[in-house]
DNA sequence: GATCCCGAAAGATATAGACATAAAGCGTAA
DNA sequence: TTACGCTTTATGTCTATATCTTTCGGGATC
């Protein structure tokens, strides 16, 4: 094969990071940049929409195509499951069932969730440890109105994310990272100090338009979450 | 225009979050899909190879195409400049430079960065507001032997980061989160109690294989990072 | 039974050509 | 001057076809 829509995407990308082509200024069309690689406009059409998803370059119909003023960065983040995420450490996953009840949602849960007046959660609470020291402490709540099955399921043995995973994939989500102090319970679970930094995440998951489980994970002492770009 | 990859997508996921394509299991070929949509093999192909950057299907060459068993969760997360990041929240936003000096580089970071011997950094301080009040804390430092302009420019009115992304652009990083408890300095600077648990992020540039730049971002109380997927 | 090699299947990509769509910018009318 | 609408142009997408590449699985060989 001639030109490949990767070589014509890695020499654009040379030439910006060189600054031949540098942040601001317009690039050739599409036809033209096709006939000076020689080759089709769909192989061109690639290589850029790749840089345009990339966030290096923008593109506009008729106005043409740019290197971005402030190139977009942006890290893809892979979101795991803890076991996996232990295993792939090299230590060993244990997995503790802590607490688990069906109730009345609180206030703040039911603004947080989107829940009617009268939903009904189930509020579990789980610890993971790596090679036997605690890793991750996991609170919980269901939405047993969305998610009835759930009461039924008995979840000492895997974890509720995992059988979360299996019974509804593909949900929508919202993230939320920071940092908070370990109150007694949490340094109890985690085996630090009151009042240590620990880094915390929070998860809101929807089906469908749908609260379906919010979720808080606190991590051991320093733990980080890393990423590339 | 007939069928377009869209509704080809859109109309697979449908069948797969409907559970009418469980995980693990096996899709059509291109070919047959191509058929059954009544459009192109292109068409099909560009909306499976979507689904698959998604993290949603799995394709192997001979293999065939399959629900993938356990969907790759994954965010995209925009790394801003704490500028607009504050401008974005509708809030004034100042900059102040606390320190600038150029020293050897101690050890840590020596290794951190992977600098050699003898290279020389400049060290910053910064101080980012919002409305007035503490935002974040910059300590970054730059290697002076990858960008030796960094020493003859002023810092006083725009911020390194703004500088360096104006200079060198188009640059490899890594990214950590993690949480940190609040030393005296940090506290007096964010305006909170030490041992306060605050978010800190770290950040390594490189260009080219050379690292550019290391820096520290520690944020005021109940900051938090949020993303969708 | 284990190993190596080869053919075939399926995805990955290139091409040429056509039509669709957005929007920039100009010309005209109010 | 402003507002509206048309033309033009660059990107967006589809089609049909061909070739390349990876790799599964079977058959020959050791």
């Amino acid at each position: 094969m001639s030109v490949t829509y990767r070589e014509v995407k890695a020499d654009i990308l040379r030439q910006i990071t060189r600054g031949q082509l540098p942040p601001g200024s317009a690039m050739p069309n599409e036809v033209d940049l096709a006939a000076s690689y020689g080759c089709a406009r769909a192989t061109v059409n690639r290589a850029m929409r790749e840089l345009a998803d990339d966030g290096i370059i923008e593109r506009r119909r008729k106005a043409g195509t740019r290197v971005r003023q402030n190139p977009i960065r942006h890290v893809r983040m892979n979101i795991p499951i803890v076991g996996q995420e232990i295993e792939e450490l090299g230590a060993t996953y244990r997995y503790a069932l802590v607490q688990c009840k069906a109730e009345p949602a609180p206030n703040w849960l039911r603004a947080r969730m989107a829940l009617k007046r009268d939903d009904r959660v189930l509020h579990l609470t789980c610890m993971h440890y790596a090679d036997g020291a605690p890793y991750q402490h996991e609170d919980r709540w269901i939405n047993l109105s969305a998610l009835p099955d759930a009461e039924q399921h008995d979840f000492s043995d895997v974890g509720p994310n995992e059988w979360l995973v299996s019974t509804v994939p593909f949900t929508d989500a919202q993230i939320s990272f920071h940092a908070v102090a370990a109150d007694a319970t949490i340094a109890d679970y985690l085996d630090c100090t009151e009042g240590d930094a620990l880094f915390q995440t929070e998860r809101t998951t929807w089906l469908e338009g749908r609260t379906i489980t919010f979720v808080q994970l606190t991590y051991r002492r320093g733990h980080r979450v890393t990423m590339q770009y």
